[in-house]
DNA sequence: CGCCAGGCAACAC
DNA sequence: GTGTTGCATGGC
């Protein structure tokens, strides 16, 4: 077989020349602005986030985004900045049952009402936390509860813009049939195997991940389309 | 109708 | 440490 390392290369470059920038993280607020497309992807333009308030958005909608479509997400967003209630200072001091009620369309929302308030409180009570290095960020950030490790990380590559490589359950479900890894292969290890292979290249991170979760939406899905998948010559599921 | 979606904490063993 | 369960909406 060839080396994990240099798959894990020919992959991106492959989903790269496939799909092109993917314009991650999506910053609904910025939509139809100057490179922004109409829900805050800005594809080729690796400037965002800019502000802290652009970077706390990120934050939200990591959390909202957990175990749930993106398109919900937007609703949940689109409720919160038309009420109001979208800083950090906002969503400590709004109750927590009209919190819930805004979100509802991202689904959780009792769960995510209790995590978005214990975050908001977070990020106030220590607003340098996303200057830190991406090591001792993610130690604070996994303290928090309702942040664990795939939220972690996506504040850490997509808000504070660090190189930390981001694992979700598409990125297992494509690794394990490409036979690069375990079905059962933990956050971590699966991690490890992205972050030793490769350059510790924040921006490649970013379009990695988003490109992984592109592809895994158009061909890696539940039940897959092998036939006219990119990767398919490569895949050990169909070997 | 059932299945899935850019997880997590709490709990069992 | 690993496995299981509850949490919930909206799109297909």
């Amino acid at each position: 077989m060839r080396q994990k390392k240099t798959m894990l290369i020919e992959i991106h470059t492959t989903l790269y020349d496939t799909y092109g920038p993917q314009g991650w993280w999506p910053i609904a607020s910025l939509a139809n602005k100057q490179g922004v497309d109409d829900h805050g992807y800005h594809k080729g333009n690796h400037d965002y986030p800019k502000t802290s308030d652009q970077q706390w958005e990120v934050v939200l909608g990591a959390i909202l985004t957990q175990n749930t479509a993106w398109t919900n997400v937007e609703k949940a967003l689109a409720h919160l900045r038309t009420n109001k209630t979208i800083t950090k200072e906002q969503i400590v001091t709004c109750d927590t049952k009209k919190l819930a009620r805004l979100i509802r369309p991202a689904g959780y929302f009792n769960q995510k009402a209790n995590r978005l308030k214990i975050v908001a409180k977070f990020f106030i009570d220590n607003p340098l936390i996303l200057e830190k290095k991406a090591e001792e960020l993610q130690k604070e950030l996994l303290t928090v509860k309702g942040i664990g490790p795939e939220t972690a990380d996506s504040i850490i590559l997509y808000a504070a813009k660090k190189p930390m490589f981001v694992i979700d359950a598409y990125t297992k479900r494509i690794m394990s049939r490409m036979g690069l890894a375990e079905k059962n292969v933990s956050y971590d290890q699966l991690q490890r195997l992205f972050m030793n292979g490769l350059p510790p290249d924040e921006k490649m991170f970013n379009e990695y991940h988003a490109l992984i979760v592109e592809h895994a939406k158009r061909y890696c899905r539940t039940k897959p389309l092998c036939e006219a998948c990119p990767l398919a010559k490569r895949c050990k599921k169909l070997l």
